[in-house]
DNA sequence: CTAGATGATTACGA
DNA sequence: TCGTAATCATCTAG
């Protein structure tokens, strides 16, 4: 019960704010006594000071009790009151002026729209696949990566329960209305030693829940927080790239100089490539390599093949060596009368877009490119067993 | 340490 | 939504 203290210990400051103030003005009797018995004044003041003091002590106190019945019972009291009734009817305009109507904070909002946008706040299924989704989004293509989704879905979790239960202890039926209930009593309590209007308490109990709210508030701001934290890293992770395994490159090259007349893989044959990367990568060690890893493998490849043909004219000998040993079988009829043009040879160029890139163009700048990586020879031939004539 | 390789991201267009 | 082109950021071989 530590926040209550606190809230104690603000409404405390404002409540008694205003009666240090009527302590201030030099009491006097209502209707002039002239002061004449002087026994009778110090006596009343005397309880007066009595009133103003014990409402700064804890009103748990059985002493306090004792000493409030006491009050209560004194036969001044009536006299009293009536005074402490026109002090507060003299000092009601201080009250009401500052009783100001919060309006809806555009601060409180924008956190409430980010904590249901991340699917900390909103409904309690799919919240969290939604907001990775969402990250997924916000962080371009790449919306598959499952095991980082996972990860990320794991910790979101995480902070959306403890939201939760952080969120329960001060909920509006629960503790904030204990509370108020409590702070009233007290007032009515109260209400017996001084005058305490309906607006007063109404006022009271608008503290309170302002008190809460601000409470709620940093709940909300700190899980935003915490929310933006998991994302940068969870984005930062994503930026951190490891390149991919032997085996799993010479899959996609394999793929990309076989179907180099149309390096565009389906979804189907990315989910393959990946499928295939990802197995021979699991034996090595690293991680999986998801459809759109293979997308941006195919994008980079097919942006740097064209633009420089000759640099990898090599590494597509190569790999249309190898694919022509796998496809050797099924091929061997068409190889026989094509030693020059064999259909395992990789196509030369491709179609990107409108354009073609061919590597035979004689005015071919890529063709100047190729001969001189690659010593100036002619597009190799191949044997039926793959290698180069 | 540096240059080049390479995976990821971004801006833009169809 | 997919592709291209440019660019960023990191990895890696020398």
């Amino acid at each position: 019960m530590d926040e209550q203290a606190r809230i104690m210990q603000a409404l405390g400051g404002v409540s008694l704010a205003g009666h240090s103030v009527q302590g201030g003005m030099g009491l006097q009797p209502p209707h002039g006594h002239d002061g004449t018995d002087d026994g009778r004044k110090q006596d009343i003041g005397d309880i007066l000071h009595q009133i103003m003091t014990i409402t700064d002590q804890s009103l748990d106190e059985a002493q306090a009790k004792n000493r409030k019945h006491g009050l209560n019972c004194h036969r001044m009291k009536p006299a009293l009151f009536s005074v402490l009734c026109e002090i507060k009817e003299k000092t009601g305009l201080s009250i009401r002026g500052s009783q100001e109507e919060d309006p809806p904070d555009p601060q409180l909002m924008r956190l409430d729209n980010m904590l249901l946008a991340e699917g900390v706040s909103g409904p309690e299924k799919g919240g969290g696949s939604a907001a990775a989704a969402a990250a997924a989004a916000a962080s371009g293509g790449a919306s598959d990566n499952s095991i980082e989704h996972s990860d990320y879905r794991s910790k979101l979790t995480q902070i959306r329960q403890i939201y939760h239960t952080e969120l329960e202890k001060y909920e509006q039926v629960g503790a904030c209305n204990e509370f108020t209930t409590h702070v009233m009593n007290l007032l009515r309590e109260q209400s017996r030693t001084r005058p305490i209007s309906p607006k007063e308490i109404e006022r009271m109990v608008g503290i309170i829940h302002r008190k809460f709210s601000s409470i709620q508030m940093q709940l909300k701001q700190s899980t935003c927080e915490a929310v933006m934290i998991l994302r940068s890293r969870f984005l930062d992770a994503r930026r951190k790239r490891r390149n991919f395994s032997k085996q799993a490159t010479e899959i996609l090259n394999e793929y990309f100089y076989s179907h180099l007349s149309n390096p565009y893989p389906s979804e189907e044959a990315k989910e393959e490539l990946a499928k295939k990367c990802s197995i021979t990568v699991s034996q090595g060690v690293g991680s999986t390599i998801t459809v759109s890893q293979v997308s941006n493998w195919f994008g980079n490849k097919r942006i740097r093949y064209k633009k420089n043909i000759g640099k990898f004219q090599e590494e597509a000998n190569l790999y249309a060596a190898k694919t022509a040993v796998t496809a050797a079988h099924a091929v061997a009829a068409a190889v026989q009368n094509s030693q020059t043009n064999s259909p395992t040879t990789p196509n030369s160029g491709f179609q990107m877009k409108d354009e073609e890139f061919q590597l035979d163009s004689a005015e071919s700048k890529n063709t100047l490119l190729t001969n001189m990586f690659t010593g100036g020879y002619p597009a190799p031939c191949y044997q039926s067993d793959g290698r180069i004539q």
